[in-house]
DNA sequence: TTGTACGCGTTATCAT
DNA sequence: ATGATAACGCGTACAA
């Protein structure tokens, strides 16, 4: 049985392409009588409009990218997908997700973005753009939404937390618990800053000065490499630690760029017996599930509803429409748990 | 500047349509100096083919759907995408991930697939499939290839664990260890079965079973609701802990269906003052991170590779030809940590 | 409200 | 190896 077309639709209902076309997509002027002569028509073929026929004659494709940086299968980016899918898919909406490790890929991809004509719109997760970035995003051709971009600039809308509001937030704290000396431990930022992971460790920075820390006070840890693979994260995390109690006098007080990663920290900690908040506080940033499980104090955020954002953002660009908000920054707060308490004495 | 077409590049290359399309896509029959030339001229007028235009005159979509049971932002599935991901997009393929949650959707899904012709073909995890279902996989009409399905009929191909092997594997580590009582500890099994999470409780069943394990020395507790949120999981376990205490004689060897779940029954334990592998053993299931984070003892999966086996099956047949392996079961490694050990005395 | 007819940008067949 | 041309299946002015 070859496929049935718009066509064979016409006939069997007795009407015209145009017709079956315009009552297929709900369109107004058709008539309820034809439109459901249509429709039976359609389902008793079992017929629907070929999305790539549609694409080419109206130059809509009906999908949107999803960019994201790093693997797809971290909590953040998995939950961001989730939450673009979600409002996307009801609308007739495909999410096609993309990610590139580097700046060549990068460059490649936005590259042939535009000339590719396989998308009507992008969003945009977690990078760090320098301006020439800016350059290539403005000339993509189609809306363009940010999601905890550092910056707006390039977008036509944006949604992210307010990482600097945050982390002040976090370091304060550490200071009203005591902590004289605080750390920031965070992953590898690569040469190339496609990742956005340098804006908390920039945040931290600023955010412990004002908060009267000198920098004596303060301890900043990176990783040194960037493989991601859990058994690395474990190595990765036993040299932070090392570096972290060999200071002259150690930081009592913890800060994790993210849970995942602050979580490793945490673990080496305790096989080097001591506890929190015992002999330390520990806390991370995001809330992912794995803070739940080790009652970690955390700084939420829900990438879930920052992609149903997202997708909202780009919905009402794609009808022309401003969004409710263009550029907007939505809080993480603080979340309590077991990990944070006083200083121990005499630190 | 409206978008170059194929006939530009013709016109400034001076050849014909036909030569560009053969060229561009890499296909025999064209003098390397031609190619050279309508290369030239493509990338001065920044040109690349149409995926639409392509798809609509070829009958290629150049899409492959994912179809995975439940949330995409979860461990397990996002892995599976990201290894998708990895095989297909070099190929030129995009990857369209996409999930039903109850029976319903599934049916919807299933009988719009075909008939949009909008994928070539379909990677199908994790689902439950009554026999009906069967039949209405083998009318879609693409190669439909899955990953961790229970029965392999209906699919041109298949992907997955012995789950079976595993549990077995984990039960006789528990019996080794003296366990003379077990527990099963598992999700929502909903009523219309469109997720699989019914192979691991069948498989713990006769494991025990073929273990010498009696009817009274093995009891099953599953969640009593589907609600999966971070907040709504502590409640559960809490629930199934005690059920799991409130026995006449409580188990000591504790079995959970994944380790994200098995988590938060290993958290409430902990808060109840019990400690493994003192007062009792437990192990997950699958080696996801946070298994790694509580070195808690688990049957270990690599969703990632099971995604790059099935991505690979979907190539191979979308060439025409069989895939090495057409039905292949990869075993699931018993990783030995720390909460498992002799079970305590007198029991 | 409905129909006519053209165009969307490729691929594929058949010549040459 | 290359060129002409007919599909591919739909959207959309424009006309009726």
């Amino acid at each position: 049985m070859a496929r049935a077309t718009i066509s064979d639709v016409a006939a069997a209902a007795g009407v015209s392409q145009a017709t079956v076309s315009r009552a297929l997509r709900g369109s107004a002027n058709v008539s309820p009588a034809t439109r459901a002569k249509v429709e039976q028509a359609a389902e008793s073929l079992n017929f629907t409009l070929s999305k790539s026929a549609s694409t080419l004659a109206s130059g809509r494709t009906m999908r949107v990218l999803l960019l994201v940086s790093g693997p797809l299968n971290t909590w953040f980016n998995a939950s961001v997908l989730q939450g673009v899918y979600d409002v996307l898919a009801p609308e007739g909406y495909d999410t096609i997700p993309a990610f590139v490790t580097n700046r060549e890929q990068l460059d490649r991809f936005f590259r042939d973005l535009p000339r590719d004509r396989n998308a009507d719109a992008i969003i945009i997760t977690s990078f760090e753009f320098d301006t020439a970035l800016h350059d290539q995003l403005s000339a993509l051709g189609m809306p363009v939404v940010g999601l905890n971009s550092p910056s707006t600039a390039g977008f036509d809308a944006s949604i992210g937390i307010d990482n600097a509001a945050a982390i002040t937030s976090g370091v304060q704290l550490l200071r009203s618990l005591g902590h004289r000396r605080i750390a920031f431990v965070h992953d590898y930022i690569p040469h190339d800053m496609v990742y956005g992971t340098s804006t908390r460790v920039a945040a931290f920075r600023t955010a412990a000065a004002q908060a009267g820390y000198g920098d004596d006070d303060i301890v900043m840890i990176g990783a040194d490499h960037h493989d991601t693979t859990p058994a690395m994260l474990d190595v990765t995390a036993a040299g932070i630690v090392a570096r972290l109690l060999s200071c002259e006098q150690h930081p009592t007080g913890i800060m994790g760029e993210t849970d995942e990663f602050t979580a490793a920290v945490y673990k080496e900690l305790r096989r080097q017996h001591l506890a929190a908040p015992r002999d330390f506080s520990i806390m991370g940033f995001d809330d992912a599930p794995v803070s739940r499980t080790l009652d970690l104090t955390t700084l939420h955020q829900n990438p879930v509803e920052l992609g149903n954002a997202a997708a909202r953002k780009v919905l009402a660009l794609l009808r022309g429409e401003a969004p409710e908000q263009t550029h907007e920054l939505v809080p993480a707060t603080l979340v309590l748990r077991e990990t944070t308490g006083r200083a121990p004495n005499g630190r």
